[in-house]
DNA sequence: ATCAAAATCATCCGAAAGGATGAGCTGAAA
DNA sequence: TTTCAGCTCATCCTTTCGGATGATTTTGAT
């Protein structure tokens, strides 16, 4: 920054320095002041505004726009969680299939159990989640990560 | 932009008719004319650096930061797929219920009907959705955009 | 080896859910 | 006016769920 100050400040000066030598040579007896002084005037104005803008070029304004990423890709189970609210691995495993949407049947179908473990395993989950139905603790299953 | 490009050539000329003006009046014949010469330029270069600056402004750079946000906080039902599963508005209310873990009857109290009246409708939901439980119709309905 | 927790399975019962079907009512469109 | 979709409610019946309880077996830790 300061090096730019630099650089622009010796043009400026020599700008002047160029101008007014000119105005010595060629321009002061022949033209009428006004006119040459408009004409510095326009020219130090455009000089200004090109300075200007090369210094605000370097202060870039951040405009930091939110943006809606994916949805974390892979899911990871609160194992926090699952031991507060003391959830066994083999309810766990029931939590899950039922929050796929599977029966009870078919959620003992896939556990190779019966189907009076499966209603055993989810009655007690509905009593450590602190809910009535299947849906509500489908619901409260996600909120608290422990099924995708 | 024309608007300012406006104003900036009037206060231009406004300044330079004052200067003039000025030079005409008080100035011209007490000092010489490289001081003069060499004071319009420092002027207008100052001018020049300010009216530099508000042009560039305007043109800021965008740098776009993306922020992994929480939960989409405001939802909005999928009006598509509630037409391309021909889901009537009360049917959607039922589901909309269900989907926050209530029964049937909760649902029915909640709409101030019957229970089976809202046993019709979550069975023609089922049968849109082609879904046999209600777990899976809730599953459904959330991918799909129709419930939160 | 022992003890506790976890997992398994069962029975009984009532509540909830779901399927099938029929029917009355209403408002909007043809 | 007729027609139709949507909403409502009902009945009958079957399946699924959920609660309560008791029992046996596995398993892991002390």
């Amino acid at each position: 920054m300061k090096k730019e100050v630099l650089i622009y400040g010796s043009v400026l000066g020599l700008l002047i320095i160029g101008l007014k030598f000119a105005e010595y040579r060629f321009l002061i007896h022949s033209h009428s002041f006004e006119i040459y002084a408009a004409l510095i005037a326009l020219l130090f104005t455009a000089v200004g505004i090109w300075a200007g803008s090369k210094f605000v070029k370097k202060k870039q304004v951040t405009v930091i726009k939110e943006v809606i990423v994916q949805a974390p890709s892979e899911f990871a189970v609160n194992e926090n969680n699952l031991k507060h609210f003391n959830i066994s691995k083999r309810e766990h495993e029931v939590l899950t299939l039922m929050a796929q949407g599977l029966s009870n049947q078919e959620v003992a179908d896939k556990l190779f159990v019966s189907l009076n473990t499966v209603k055993t395993h989810s009655s007690k989950l509905f009593e450590k989640l602190n809910v009535q139905r299947r849906t509500q603790a489908v619901q409260e299953a996600k909120k608290l990560g422990l099924v995708p």
